[in-house]
RNA sequence: GCGCCAGUAGCUCAGCUGGAUAGAGCAACGGACUUCUAAUCCGUAGGUCGCAGGUUCGAGUCCUGCCUGGCGUGCCA
């Protein structure tokens, strides 16, 4: 709706200009046009006139109404156009207008909302991407609903999206879980060892340590050490990957692609990375080191790759691991990092920079850490002591759509506090059931209106005449902005933006659904109202599903 | 020291990339079920948007400088 105002504006200006009536002959790039908080202001309105007024040389009132003489008259839409304030061109539109944005959704049902300036564009978010060390803990499932989210938005926006895990199996993190696993084996046949302090020290060590032995038998301590952790560096890996996998397809997510280290070792990608720097010049050789010359593209000290003991270091797995990326063909590659990381993102778009892609093409999306409670108490969580909550565990005792609707509900940028007895409370405490509970009771209207014979009214059977009350225009309008929000947050990248725009519409419609009846008026009133129902009903579910949270149909 | 992020109602946070009178949810108090689900609704309150300047028609939003908190600042991952 925006966009249509914004294109007849553009239109009026055009015409101005070729009559002489406005001069400046410039057509501004980025018209304003927005929802006004007051209504009195109406249902849009635009600043066009005061951004013209200074090249005009003419008060923007002035230039608004040359403006609106220009477009009125002409268009169908408007009930009234108005200025006021400063200079602020306010829109009325007609009732007919609105109603035919109901149509739309019903006709467009799931799809209504999705957008299309990702059209053609291919994108890859790369999320969690946590060591195989140890189970997934709280702040990787915060990680885990925001990119999912995120992939899931910005698929509605049109781009063509692959998500991604990268799996860290080759630094030596992995030897250390080796060789964890390999100390508990010799406890638990009896040998006295002292488990160090930079070793694994949680629980499920002792479990993969007692299932290596029970899978491999004892022989598996026979074998030089070094063999011995090799093997277990394995063993271990895979099965706590494995538990990863299981842990986010039961939160709901899934990956298109699970993106080893390893292989690029294997290809010999990490000796191309640095190859490519260095035939560049934008690799140098120092203290024995290889360095990469980051400074070059504005970061603040260049950056070691290749160490003076011949050890590659993390970063040099990352530029090959990024080149590798942009060489598969991806417009945008969106990387989500604990925010603990941000002192990284200076390097690797530098890396980027370097490997000669816009270092806009790569997006560092921040996930700041979790703060877990349990009523108002600190749940602390140490990985020294072994003691952290897992995700799973989280997911168990809250629930996923709780869990998720907490995670994605802020700015993945601004810390959050996660208390699990207000997450697993299942009352207005709660929003996520707060708005669940709107989809249900729709399910619950349309389920009354069946048992009375009354199907969903289809498409061009509505007098909408009948929806007259502020309510019902009110809601209608509150739908229009949907696709408007969903193009908001997938261009800002910021899928919580959904969760408060969810939050606005439950509230609207349990006020309405307080108030009114939608079965039991005439014949008329009730279809029209099931027709508008429907839409809410339609516009929660589509913003639930980009959460990855589920509309249940009763509660 | 330098860098990044934050500072908005008692608490937790929004604030649509500069718009008109700054908003929700909790928490507090008082009301509403003979009804399509009370996991709901209606009413009452709360503010020096950290501080001080600046930019302009207009600033919570942009710039500068301070204050406070978190994080980062390695030939660690």
């Amino acid at each position: 709706m925006k966009d249509v105002l914004k294109q007849l504006l553009r239109e009026a200006l055009a015409r101005c200009y070729e009559s002489g009536s406005l001069v400046s002959g410039e057509i501004p790039v980025d018209i304003l046009v927005e929802v006004p908080a007051n209504p009195g202001h109406g249902d849009f309105a635009t600043n066009v006139a005061m951004i013209l007024a200074k090249k005009e040389k003419a008060p923007p009132r002035k230039v608004a109404e040359v403006i609106i003489r220009e477009l009125t008259g002409k268009e169908e839409i408007f009930s009234r156009v108005e200025i006021a304030g400063p200079g602020f061109v306010n829109f009325f539109l007609t009732a007919e207008c609105w109603a035919r944005v109901l149509d739309e959704i019903i006709e467009q049902q799931k799809c209504f909302g999705w957008q299309d300036f990702g059209a053609g564009k291919r994108v890859q978010v790369e999320f969690v991407s946590a060591n195989p060390t140890g189970p997934l803990h709280i702040g990787h499932g915060r990680g885990a609903a925001t990119g999912d989210a995120l992939a899931a938005l910005l698929a509605a926006c049109g781009y063509e999206v692959q998500r991604e895990y990268y799996i860290n199996d080759a630094g030596n993190q992995m030897q250390t879980l080796g060789r964890s696993i390999l100390l508990r084996c010799r406890q638990l046949l009896g040998e006295a060892v002292t488990f160090p302090g930079d070793c694994y020290q949680g629980e499920y060590i002792r479990d993969l340590a007692r299932q290596a032995l029970a899978e491999k038998g004892e022989q598996l301590l026979h074998h030089p050490e070094e063999e011995a952790v090799r093997i277990l560096t394995d063993f271990g890996g895979s099965r706590i990957l494995a538990g990863i996998t299981t842990d986010l397809a039961d939160f709901g997510v899934r990956f298109d692609n699970w993106y080893s280290e390893r292989t690029l070792w294997e290809r010999g990608e990490i000796q191309k990375g640095l190859d490519y720097l260095r035939e560049k010049g934008f690799a140098y050789e120092k203290d024995e080191a290889l360095w990469f010359a980051s400074t070059r593209f504005g970061d603040d000290k260049d950056r070691v790759m290749l160490r003076s003991n011949g050890m590659t270091t993390y970063f040099a797995s990352d530029v090959a691991y990024h080149k590798e990326k942009f060489e598969r063909g991806f417009d945008l590659v969106i990387d989500i990092w604990g925010a603990d990381h941000h002192g990284y993102i200076p390097r690797m778009k530098a890396a980027v920079a370097a490997l000669g892609h816009d270092r806009e093409a790569l997006q560092v999306i921040l996930v700041q850490l979790v703060n877990l409670l349990r009523g108002g108490v600190p749940a602390a969580m140490s990985t020294r002591s072994g003691e952290f909550v897992t995700l799973r565990e989280v997911m168990d005792e809250v629930g996923t759509d709780a869990c998720r609707y907490y995670f994605l509900s802020r700015h993945s940028d601004s810390k959050l506090d996660f208390d699990l007895e207000l997450a697993k409370e299942q009352s207005a405490d709660n929003p996520v059931y707060y708005i669940q509970y709107a989809h249900a009771r729709i399910c619950s209207i349309q389920r009354k209106a069946a048992e009375e014979g009354i199907g969903l009214p289809a498409r061009g059977t509505i007098d909408f005449s009948v929806l007259d009350l502020p309510e019902e225009l009110t809601l209608t309008k509150f739908l229009a902005q949907f696709p408007e929000v969903v193009a908001a947050a997938g261009r800002a990248f910021e899928p919580h933006r959904l969760t408060a725009y969810l939050q606005e519409l439950a509230t609207q419609f349990h006020a309405y659904y307080n108030r009114h009846r939608v079965v039991g008026e005439d014949a008329k009133t009730t279809s029209a109202r099931l027709y508008l129902v429907n839409c809410i009903q339609t516009v929660i579910a589509n913003a639930l599903s980009l959460l990855g949270i589920s509309a249940p149909e009763r509660m």
